[in-house]
DNA sequence: AATAAAACCTCTAGTAACTAGAGATGCAAG
DNA sequence: CTTGCATCTCTAGTTACTAGAGGTTTTATT
């Protein structure tokens, strides 16, 4: 019954997942272990495809490493109910949009700065001074 | 002529550096290796202040390290032009400007999966079905 | 069957920018 | 003289991988 089995480099064209990237997740035991063939590479089942893309699709989506842990177990619990997983999307949200705000104000802080600078040497450059005197 | 001496807790306290931080910069090469006393303790001078306040604050505009370096490089010159100073602000500036697209489009992708999630259980999760399938 | 090339293996170390901790010493006050 | 804080050095941990060395296995070609 194990008709499909992937080598590894046949996983990453699959999941467009590096290979040494896809050994690192083995290793932390973000995807199970695969088994292995008789030269001693490892073969993955279309389960581990299927975990692979979920991790790559939650990674592209910027959740963290623990995040993703907390996803993938929550998501193998068919019936229960979904709130968990919509409260870890929602905290992420929130950081994402925490992360966009305190970038708008360092945006703001450099436009600001960049703009006092009238061009001459770095004695009177007001980018420097801003620097050094801070504000 | 060395009247000004800072211990590096006095220098953490007038900077806002952390204390490891700070040796962490002498290390590094950041900021110049201290003087030390009969203890051994190291001791910061004046000039010694105002580059960590430099630091401090290219750090809080989110510069890299090798953009300070850069940049404390460029600030000592103070003859040169600022061209070199300003080209890196810019630099960065558009940097910053990057990541807040990228966030922007992330927060869209997290609120339109959101969005589908009608609570009940995980397996009719439409969180966990766009993390499986992908968008 | 021999050889060459691609894919795979393990292990170590490096990235950015610190932070945390262990265990030893110095320094000022009561 | 002892208590306690500040400091010292050194090592290792954080996040999420990436790069490289040096060796084996599998696959393809001759």
């Amino acid at each position: 019954m194990r008709q499909q089995c992937y080598r590894i480099g046949e996983l990453a064209k699959r999941t467009g997942v590096g290979v040494p990237t896809i050994r690192y997740y083995g290793e932390i035991g973000l995807l199970p272990e695969a088994g292995r063939g008789p030269g001693g590479q490892r073969l993955y089942g279309s389960s581990h495809l299927r975990r692979l893309m979920f991790i790559r699709h939650c990674r592209k989506l910027g959740f963290s490493q623990e995040d993703v842990r907390a996803l993938l177990s929550h998501a193998d619990q068919t019936n229960a109910p979904c709130k968990q997983v919509d409260r870890l999307a929602r905290g992420h949200l929130t950081k994402v949009r925490e992360k966009i705000a305190a970038l708008q104000a360092l945006e703001q802080a450099l436009e600001d700065m960049i703009d006092g600078c009238q061009g001459g040497s770095v004695e009177e450059c007001q980018i420097v001074e801003a620097l050094t005197v801070g504000e």
